[in-house]
DNA sequence: GACTAAGCGAGACGGTACGTCGCGTCTTAAA
DNA sequence: TTTAAGACGCGACGTACCGTCTCGCTTAGTC
């Protein structure tokens, strides 16, 4: 079941990327909801003890390969902030709606509340590295006059994500592309200069 | 299956609501996560069989309570568009802070995902309400002269919830009362009306 | 479901074939063992409580099953003692196996012995009447001097029908025909006059 | 499944020991009735699955019991074979009458037909120990010339011990030592050797 | 012919036990 | 020392029937 003599190669990353494998799949095949710490040791061919050293819980687990799955887009300078934002929310939408990451989100939500731990890595590593990103959009706005210089980044973060996630989670409405045009239309004129006469 | 409202003479809306408050009980003590069929029927003084009855599992059982929750609210026409916006706001925002709902909506959250029904139900009662709320307000507005005329009721719902779900379930970000005014300000000015001469 | 109309015939008698035809039913295709009261009830088209009416317990209602099926053999005189045994052990063993006789059998044993009022009737119906039958013969093989005076009946019945029911009950061992003869030739030599000269 | 004499370092020995302890006692207070999985785990301190890890069903389990209740008695060689035989009689009398042993049976027999496997177990240990003792005991008759050679041991022991089971499970009938004795005086003649002029 | 009371179907109810699942802990033996 | 293997106590699951208990609705039988 386990490919002797390779499973080990270098003993510690082998078993660690082993097990991830094999909960991405059981992720593919049945969502957090049905993911198990013994079916993941039972596919790795790994006991269950050693999962447990290295996670506390499948939630840990499944936000482990969740993390994996975040392509730390950069959003390119095109001189429009309107498209750069547009760019930015349309990565989040399509990594959301064509990967596990949708899926996994919806499964772990809910432990998020009741784990601070969780959700601190969360905020960390999940909005943190993309409000990054939208604070450098903004500053390029600002200086192109084409945003207020008072802008929260963190507001408009909530505005233009705060909608996508509403529809993942809870409406259970489309994830189109047209979605991040639309919303940034509608958010963007909220933070435009005023115009000074 | 039975007739409504003939199988409730006595007896049956008393246990219903035992149930039910047993059931709410337990959502304060310990969240959804911690909610068990046999401890409802416990503190109930019911046998499960009688919960099972009526609800197919602990998801519907949290969700019965939610609805209770809901206070249908109107939102009344005080001639200002931006301060009846604020009102709605405010108020799912006090509601999600204040009672039980933040709680059973953070619990409930992952299994709307997987349970279509679940969801279906969330998006009629739930979001359904205070949408056609908001679709007064937006009336009015255009009325008014406030909002555009082809404004898409959804999708400023999307916009002004959207990122307080986003902190109640995901950031774990403050759920104040200034956030209102803060997203309706940022939210109103993508559906003025353009300033045609 | 019901036959409106006919299935109040003579109002209690037809009821009550009505509920143990289901049980007969019932019984063949499952046994005792998967004898419910309320698969009777469902199956006889009829409330529970119109069945605990009647009977106390599915082992009551079972056993007024297994009452119908004896047919109260007379054992006929042959003018051959051996011969008349044969038949009555025959008779048995023929409705033990070719009847739901042996099956209510196995699935009731166990309940009489913890049940006396149905112990009770057990000897009093079935190992009565046969019993008697038996004294018959016997009393006519004393006449004929095949069987000594003193014989007991009973016992005699005990080894006789003992074998059939260990196998029956016990060790599955085979209830063929022979076994009748068999029985009989290894027992009556027991019961056999003195030979005095 | 798990190697057999390997897996019982310690522990094991002591865990299977005590539920057995639990299940005898259990049985001594209710019958094989009254006896639940739920009720030996409780009364042993270990989880129930723990017990099914061992035992398919109750039945295993009190067979379990019962299997450790029969002492291989061996019949000794008194020189005579009437004796030898209401021995032997006897000592199945005994411990059906003043052990457990009784009991089991009884709560026992209604499973033994609808469980093959069980059966089987009950052929194999109870039934064969006993009819090997008896053919010993056929063999010194037929070498003392007290029985015929062409003796059918199985029979002799369906009739021997077939009487005794019925009054156990059927009738109810008393199981007094003197049994022994006229039920080897009504068989034995039956198997005495033919007397050759 | 109307009225009562019994019997009935339907099925909800509290309850017991079932057999299963997966948890997280622990022990053992091999590497 | 780390591992796989897997037994264990535990808590809850959702189900099956139990025997009891209202409920109206028939349906005789009596006045």
């Amino acid at each position: 079941m386990t490919a002797v003599g390779a499973d080990t190669p270098r003993g510690d990353r082998g078993r660690r990327a082993l097990i991830l494998d094999a909960t991405r799949e059981l992720l593919v095949e049945g969502g957090v909801q049905n993911l198990t710490i013994e079916g993941v040791a039972a596919r790795a061919g790994v006991a269950k003890t050693t999962i447990y050293r290295r996670w506390r819980s499948k939630d840990e687990l499944a936000f482990a390969v969740l993390l994996e799955l975040i392509d730390l887009l950069a959003v390119p300078d095109v001189g429009n902030t309107r498209n750069e934002l547009v760019y930015l929310v349309e990565s989040v939408i399509r990594v959301l709606s064509t990967t596990l990451m949708g899926a996994v989100m919806q499964g772990l939500v809910s432990d998020l509340a009741s784990d601070p731990e969780l959700q601190g890595a969360f905020r960390a590593q999940v909005v943190g590295a993309r409000v990054g990103e939208l604070r450098g959009v903004v500053q390029r706005g600002i200086a192109r006059g084409d945003v207020r210089p008072d802008t929260d980044a963190d507001l408009m973060y909530e505005l233009l994500l705060g909608p996508v996630y509403f529809r993942l989670l809870l409406s259970g409405g489309p994830l189109e592309a047209d979605l991040a045009r639309q919303l940034v239309d509608s958010v963007l004129p909220g933070f435009a200069p005023s115009p000074t006469p």
